[in-house]
DNA sequence: AGAAGGACCTGCACGC
DNA sequence: TGCGTGCAGGTCCTTC
């Protein structure tokens, strides 16, 4: 399930991998229509591009890309390429004798003889294109960014929020980035129980939950992210976060700080992991 | 308007 | 073995 940190490993990893690459050609299969593009528009928009750098923005994975040299109307227009894995999405970079992976929905072909393939067995990823007008910006997530948001702005994101925190943290018009697994983590770290209302929180605890949600990410991204059966990372690697997890999916386990037993009640619609005792 | 809940979608674990 | 059922959850959409 990618969440910030998953996204990241993805994006750094996809980046290194095709960056300064032209596409040369573009397969989609009958996945669902892109989002706020057709999908004629985006197979015929694609080809002849440079990838001129990949990187994430909230959940979204960000194509730079730029026009060859000759092509005008790229000069006055920038064309990025959004990627959302879902649940279950996947990027991978493999040479084009590789036989494709079941649920593969789209297929770019690079300059450098490898094909760029997003892979979603669950069909919960987005695709779309996104226009730079001269002068314009580029592609925002929903929220702010939970890594350079500033104290301040993170406790007043909060106020008057009449939802459990939990809730909050899931919802990426306010804070972008944060799914279930860190979500969990990050409320156990900061020690404060998932159902409490987000407007009733104190300020010192709100700063505690930045403090906590700021580790919880950068530990992940230094881990390469989590992994528990769906994602894979650009490498086709797993990430190591999940060994670190302190409550998610422990449903019963001694907690690792007071020994009572990890609990798990639905909240949000999500599966909600806490430790009764430590979380308050 | 803000919050809550269902729909989307497939693979997998589980029980009988 | 094999089949049905329930669960996983990010985001959009509808309802309250």
């Amino acid at each position: 399930m990618p969440e910030l940190p998953e996204v990241e490993t993805v994006a750094n990893g996809v980046n290194s991998r095709v960056r300064g690459q032209s596409i040369a050609s573009v397969w989609l299969s009958r996945y669902k229509e892109p989002f706020k593009t057709s999908r004629s528009e985006m197979a015929e928009a694609l080809p002849g591009l440079r990838i001129k750098r990949v990187y994430r923005e909230g959940k979204h994975i960000v194509f730079d890309l730029v026009g060859e040299k000759g092509r005008k109307a790229c000069a006055e227009e920038q064309t990025q390429w959004i990627v959302h894995l879902g649940m279950t999405g996947r990027l991978l970079v493999s040479p084009p004798e590789v036989p494709r992976p079941d649920h593969t929905h789209a297929v770019i072909s690079l300059s450098g003889d490898r094909e760029l393939r997003f892979v979603d067995a669950r069909r919960f990823g987005r695709l779309a294109l996104h226009r730079v007008l001269p002068g314009g910006e580029g592609f925002r997530g929903p929220g702010r960014e939970p890594l350079s948001i500033s104290s301040e702005d993170f406790v007043a994101l909060f106020r008057n929020r009449n939802l459990s925190i939990k809730a909050a943290l899931l919802n990426q018009k306010l804070l972008h980035g944060v799914g279930n697994i860190y979500a969990d983590e990050s409320l156990f770290r900061a020690r404060i129980r998932p159902t409490r209302i987000a407007g009733r929180l104190s300020r010192a605890r709100l700063l505690r939950l930045h403090t906590a949600v700021k580790e919880i990410l950068r530990m992940a991204i230094q881990l390469g992210g989590s992994s528990v059966s769906d994602y894979v990372d650009a490498d086709g690697a797993a990430g190591f976060f999940q060994l670190e997890h302190k409550v998610y999916m422990r449903t019963g386990e001694p907690c690792l700080v007071c020994g009572k037993p990890i609990q798990r009640i639905v909240l949000a619609g999500r599966g909600t992991h806490f430790c009764a005792h430590c979380q308050r």
